[in-house]
DNA sequence: CATGTACCTGTCAAAGTTAGTAGGTAGTTA
DNA sequence: TAACTACCTACTAACTTTGACAGGTACATG
């Protein structure tokens, strides 16, 4: 399957098993034969529908491997699922270094239960979500670079249509700030007190204060803190 | 050109005005002229190559809107840049709802300057990077939604490429928090004060001090505010 | 010209934050 | 067992924020 259509095709697909079932036919064709996508940090700030289950969000690893892999709570020690929110592109599994004597266990079970080769694309949302796709191959001897760069567009567009499906939008509130209150809260946002913003936007502490009180009242916020975290999240200021 | 072929090429290409040149070409071919690609929150933690000042990261707009956007400083208000970090999905400039009257006076002029129609698709990293690439098209009538699909996929290898060569070095020093200093500074999020904070955990409003203090050195945080700012933004917590 | 919006200035006391210092537990390593 | 590391708890003094008040200018709109 060209990558045009696997795009096309997963931005009108309907649900998420029909989704996961062009990714799966996408990658096989490409010689990774089967993946797991999971939700790295989630502390209850989406809803999902249909039967899913953070942090497994689509597992297509041997039933026999999972079972294993969460009867003996392995998400805390899985170096793929630890390295997966700090890394930018994706890695090779057989790439990873500096591991603990349980992850060199971890990795030599993960290969015995058939997973030997894989690799990791890891995928980063707004307010920190970090998600990964791992895929795998059986074959000891492919090349992964060939298919790499694909693999790797693949799983960004998997993950683009499947999220957007199974998340409950959650419309925000409208909050219109003043310049001022916006400045006033960006120059909080980054580590300034009142005496400091009132030098840099050259106006009296005093009118620092009646700025961030007026925006945490229109920001229903308790503190400064909380009117800082809401604007940013809400988009009304940039960190 | 075909998506594959763009995701070849951009990952063979060795420098950054190869790969833009690659992109210009991919995105003109589905009625997309001009581009700006941008990197909106920057902690720090990347040194650039070239003459690459974040953070304008490629500019293909045309030059008079340029210097009439930084001469009036649109950046602070521009809703585009705002929007682009709290949004997950590519999004029309078109759709943009609910703003002030400058914005509404900077989306009339960019029209004028030839920037129309544009599509803005936000991208995330680890350690809540955020960027954004912007494309548009000059024709009036353009049915986006064809397109769209495939602009999201090519912007967002077109950042995978790019960034990837234009960045000294990866940064290694990851923030580790305590499990207490983490909930010191989610609750600290959610609006409550130290004495707050030490009733909900059972333990003196000194020590919620301590372990916010400590949180703030671990961050570089001259303030509870920014050091939550940061952890939100590095995935530490979630607000 | 009245009305509304945005902006600016001020006071004051109560409440909260920041920057020091110091002691304790638990597990690990030499 | 001593030294080390990571984490948690606590105190005080100096400083900053918050909340409730009262009042002012400038400018656009009806």
């Amino acid at each position: 399957m060209r990558i045009s259509e696997f795009v096309e095709s997963t931005n009108s697909a309907t649900s998420p098993g029909e989704i996961t079932e062009l990714f799966k036919r996408a990658i096989s064709s490409r010689g990774y034969e089967r993946f797991a996508y999971g939700m790295l940090t989630n502390h209850g700030r989406y809803t999902f529908r249909d039967g899913i289950s953070p942090p497994a969000l689509v597992l297509d690893y041997p039933d026999d491997w999972i079972k294993h892999y969460f009867d003996r709570d392995y998400l805390s020690i899985d170096p793929i699922i630890s390295r997966s929110p700090v890394m930018r592109q994706p890695f090779l599994w057989d790439e990873l270094a500096k591991l603990s004597p349980e992850q060199n266990i971890f990795m030599s079970e993960a290969n015995e239960a058939g997973l030997g080769h894989g690799i990791c694309v890891p995928i980063h949302g707004p307010f920190g979500d970090s998600f990964a796709i791992s895929m795998t191959s059986e074959l000891s001897d492919a090349d992964p670079s060939n298919a790499l760069g694909e693999l790797h567009v693949l799983a960004m567009q998997y993950h683009s249509a499947f999220f957007e499906l199974i998340i409950e939008n959650q419309p925000t509130d409208v909050v219109r700030l003043t310049p001022r209150e916006r400045e006033c809260l960006v120059w909080s946002a980054r580590g300034k007190s009142s005496w400091d913003i009132g030098e840099i936007l050259d106006i009296s502490e005093h009118t620092v204060n009646f700025h961030l009180k007026n925006s945490m009242v229109k920001l229903d916020a308790s503190s400064r803190i909380l009117a800082v975290v809401k604007a940013i999240r809400m988009g009304l200021i940039l960190p």
